[in-house]
DNA sequence: TAGCTGATTGACT
DNA sequence: GTCAATCAGCTAA
């Protein structure tokens, strides 16, 4: 089965989180959390870099996250948000080199009974891992898994099965309210599953 | 210690 | 389109 082959290596990690960000999409998110296997194709991103960028947990949340955001890409970075949800992102670059990639919307690929379950929908639901909050939902995501390997353990990420062929959005970040203008979103074009069109 | 905010979602007008 | 839910961690005092 694709989801068996072996998660990206270390050395994917440790690039600029806007090179990752943008290579994450079509690739595969896989959580064995909970003895129950769920996965889905990554289709949209958003790459948050250092301290110069206002938006970043870097910059607002120096002491909740700087210990992972200063170590080695390739770890989650779990965090809550609104005290209900929790947003999964792959910490990016070497010791030292903070930055981050949030991964913001799953195309569902295994275990959808699971997700829809855990969502409270119909596995035929295309809003089981269409957002931030949903998909840590959907693939049993919690602060348990921050700080955990994405390159071993419960919760890796696969490579993408074939060559890239698919076209990439570039656009401004959702949600935030700070250095709002800044290109660093990235999604699959023509994906029913990004969180917004 | 009190008050405020947020990388969201779902329910409702 | 608006708005409440809900809380850790920050800021002001």
């Amino acid at each position: 089965m694709p989801v068996l082959r072996p998660p990206l290596p270390r050395e994917f990690y440790l690039r600029p989180a806007r090179v990752v960000a943008r290579d994450l999409l079509g690739c595969r998110l896989i959580s064995t959390v909970g003895d129950a296997l769920t996965a889905g194709r990554i289709v949209e991103t958003e790459a948050y870099l250092g301290p110069d960028d206002a938006a970043s947990h870097a910059a607002i949340r120096p002491i909740a996250a700087r210990a992972l955001f200063y170590g080695e890409g390739g770890h989650a970075y779990v965090f809550r948000i609104y005290g209900l949800h929790h947003c999964l992102n792959a910490i990016t670059g070497r010791a030292g080199r903070p930055g981050c990639v949030l991964i913001r919307a799953l195309e569902p690929i295994r275990g959808l009974p699971v997700m829809a379950r855990r969502r409270g929908l119909r596995a035929e639901s295309v809003a089981l891992c269409n957002g931030p909050g949903k998909l840590a939902e959907a693939l049993g995501i919690t602060l348990r898994q921050n700080g955990a390997d994405l390159t071993r353990g419960s919760l890796v990420i696969a490579p993408r099965d074939g060559s890239r062929d698919f076209a990439v959005g570039v656009g401004t970040r959702v949600g935030i309210t700070r250095a709002v203008e800044q290109p660093l979103r990235f999604w699959i074009r023509g994906s029913r599953y990004v969180s917004r069109a």
